[in-house]
DNA sequence: GAGTGGTCTAGACCACGCA
DNA sequence: GCGTGGTCTAGACCACTCT
């Protein structure tokens, strides 16, 4: 019926288009999906098809199934991987929008960074490196630093990395998507030239947080190293 | 031809006869699991149920599958939620036998704690609240507070809980078993009551974690508030 | 009882890796 | 070319929720 131009799988397919309209509250929080008979109907597929892309939005949390009853729309989910900012004793997020982001070190290739507490296989790999701060009201929030591998993202260092989501930008430029990933975190006190970096005193408790991120893509993790001042602001994460 | 006795799902025995596999090395890091059609004949399954299987193995991270060549067994993963302890400076995680916890306040009875950043869509069901320490060597690692649906756990005041990982306790005697959460965290000095509590020098930086865990059961979420030091050991989990 | 999601079969064909 | 995992169909029956 309709025209496959690339080899998409149908069951991935819905996945995205239901994505999309839950990204753009097609439908309410708290109410049912449209039924897998009524999905099966609407797009031509057949049971097994439907259920695997309602269960890759039930995994990421877009959904919640009920047997008997419907699958029911949850709240947008902070993608995995991704860090919210959230101001102490209020629930409310800081909005993207009031987030700006300065890129410190633009994208160089170089080998495995030493200085990283997660290890690469392939240190030896050229790998994109770069630094960023990101700022709220123009007080830095935190500051990291981000390694993956050149080969993965042609053109990478061409892209423009202000002021955007890094994984969003891997998402719609290269389909690479995060699967899973370790973390280590820690608290400490800042020293002097992390101070100057981030506009803090000396000693103020900054927390630490080094993450190794797998993605969709085989031999693809990237890994970052983050520097945060918490002292007006938390920082959030989906597990 | 084997006896079912309980109600569980093919995919769902293969799954856990796996995983205990896996957790006791019968599989060699880096070796292939047997194929998806030797599983088949051996547990005399169709395709998409061992299937499904493997996929869970996959999304847990206990497997790596690759099309054309097979599914590659992983170091076994940290569980979903779980935390572990690890030394600065090196990669080796503390055993967890070399953990010590303590249990500060034994579980009660009582409405949803109020001091807590997630707040329960049910604040007024009756939780379980209790309080632990943990120690490495005799000192205070951290000191977590934790609150859980007393209706979905029944007898749970009446378990052994010192020197135990809550979620293998969950799982083994409920069943219960981490499906996704959401963490809150930061980083601050140690007032005077904390650093009594954790026998640490006041103003010391501390980590604070504060995380909603949801699990297979659809109205059960975990509560848990922490406080680490982490001038000794890091704090490593999975996303 | 009607409608929902949950489990499962018995096939088919495709895409990939490796020798 | 063979064996691997990846996608998909067309059914079947079960378990649960709601009315």
């Amino acid at each position: 019926m309709s025209e496959v131009i690339a080899r998409i799988p149908h069951y991935q397919h819905l996945y995205e288009t239901l994505r999309q309209q839950l990204l753009q509250g097609v439908y309410e929080i708290g109410s049912l999906l449209p039924s897998e008979k009524e999905l099966q109907q609407a797009y031509n597929l057949t049971q097994p098809t439907v259920r695997q892309a309602l269960s890759m939005l039930a995994e990421e949390g877009f959904i919640k199934k009920f047997q008997g009853k419907g699958s029911i729309v949850q709240p947008v989910p902070i993608g995995l991987g991704m860090l919210s900012i959230q101001p102490h004793h209020t629930d409310q997020l800081v909005d993207a929008a009031a987030i700006r982001t300065e890129i410190v070190q633009k994208p160089i290739l170089k080998v495995f960074p030493a200085d990283f507490l997660f290890v690469s296989a392939q240190p030896q790999r050229p790998y994109y490196y770069f630094e960023r701060l990101r700022f709220v009201n123009n007080e830095v929030i935190f500051f990291e630093k981000i390694a993956l591998p050149a080969e993965e993202v042609p053109q990478f260092h061409k892209l423009k990395l202000e002021n955007k989501s890094l994984f969003d930008t891997l998402r719609k430029r290269y389909s690479i998507i995060v699967k899973r990933g370790e973390e280590k975190v820690w608290a400490t006190l800042a020293d002097e030239a992390l101070s100057r970096m981030m506009q803090i005193k000396p000693n103020t408790p900054v927390l630490r947080l080094e993450k190794c991120i797998e993605t969709n893509r085989p031999h693809l993790n990237i890994y970052s190293s983050l520097y945060a001042c918490t002292d007006k602001y938390l920082l959030k994460g989906r597990f």
